[in-house]
DNA sequence: ACCTGAACACCGTTCAAGT
DNA sequence: ACCTGAACACCGTTCAAGT
């Protein structure tokens, strides 16, 4: 039993940057942000804390690494068609991946060092714009515009945890039940009245909202 | 020098949830939300980190309390005027909220316990809204647009570092020298072009957005 | 009812040492 | 070049004890 420094035994492989990002997104996407920590992520991996530090000089350079992993996940604007078809398919695409990554809402826009493929998103959806016969300064307004209202949705889709209408619906009812209408009378009108019909779902005014920056976009644009 | 238990250094005065809530306050606004600690709070109050626990039941009790507190300071929609009037009144008076409070920004959305002047700020965005006409979907529609748009722009804001128009300018510099134009050739045109003319402002946006959804939503509302 | 120090189970990261 | 354990300076919170 003794000496077992045998060929099966060998060392681990060493990591991969990417790897080690893999696992520390799968980590957070399973147990959420909050779990995630350069301990437990060395032993989700089977290796030393310290080992961590040789791909990733802090935890902030992990989290830019993260973020940047997600990024490559967006669906670039598609170039052959329409400007408008080609910004709803990256919305749609950054809520798809936002609804993968929870965790990632908050710092997709809050970390101060993009990575490449974050580079390269931004880079093809102003590419897009200009493409489209978007003035300059017209450029500047859709990306401030439409970015704040990707964001912000799913900032706002995630703290009310509205995960399917039947969820919604319980969360509302608990609402209405812990506050009475005296109090806060048109939450409770627009909670009891629409929130709480049938068919309603939180996620439909995604598009809605996006429509109408996309419409208002469409007044600032030279027509082709 | 022995037995000094005299009047001058009696126990010092109990403290009040909202005292305790403005000094974590201005502790996130003087040193950043990252050293927000119960033991600093509690040392710069002068007393024991476990006294906190009389007034708060944890951490996230006194952040969504913080929260709550930053939520008061914000201006209810003014209800003698037009809605659009009162709408963009609110829109400035939460984005200078968040400018005191870069720290909230990520927060005011995001936490799951809303307290009663969330609730008060919100009934009263929804009573402007039903009282100008608005019927309860659009009501729906422009709730979500306007706070998705508001949050993401202060987060996106914050994150771009664009305190004044010279900072700004310096950034774009710098960002243009690290990433040569080929390999991100919209976003180094639009940086040149644009970003770096003089005049330009980032601030100016938000405006700009502002009333593009406004704009919008005058549309979905029968005309008085 | 309010306060508090000691202790516990965690963090991220520096350092010095190994291969 | 890569790996690693021990140690340091922090966390939030439980507990048991004080007034």
């Amino acid at each position: 039993m003794a000496e077992q420094q045998e060929s099966s035994t060998e060392a681990r492989a060493p990591w991969t940057r990417t790897q080690l990002l893999r696992a520390a997104i799968d980590l957070a996407d399973r147990r959420g942000i909050e779990s995630l920590s350069m301990r437990k992520l060395s032993q989700e991996l089977g290796g030393g804390t310290m080992s961590l530090y040789n791909h990733v000089s802090n935890k902030d350079d992990l989290l830019d690494g993260m973020i940047d992993e997600v990024f490559s996940e967006i669906e670039m604007p598609a170039h052959e068609r329409s400007w408008q078809v080609a910004m709803r398919g990256r919305a749609m695409s950054m809520r798809a991946a936002m609804t993968r990554h929870p965790w990632a809402i908050g710092l997709m826009e809050s970390r101060r060092t993009p990575g490449p493929a974050t580079l390269r998103h931004h880079d093809a959806v102003i590419g897009c714009l200009l493409d489209a016969g978007f003035p300059l300064s017209v450029t500047a307004h859709a990306f401030a515009a439409l970015d704040s209202y990707i964001y912000g949705f799913a900032l706002q889709e995630r703290s009310l945890a509205f995960g399917t209408p039947e969820e919604t619906a319980k969360l509302a009812q608990a609402f209405v039940v812990q506050f009475p209408a005296k109090e806060y009378p048109h939450l409770a009108r627009l909670t009891i009245e629409h929130v709480l019909q049938p068919g309603y779902d939180y996620a439909d005014e995604y598009e809605i909202g996006l429509n109408l920056i996309l419409d208002g976009l469409a007044k600032l644009v030279p027509q082709r």
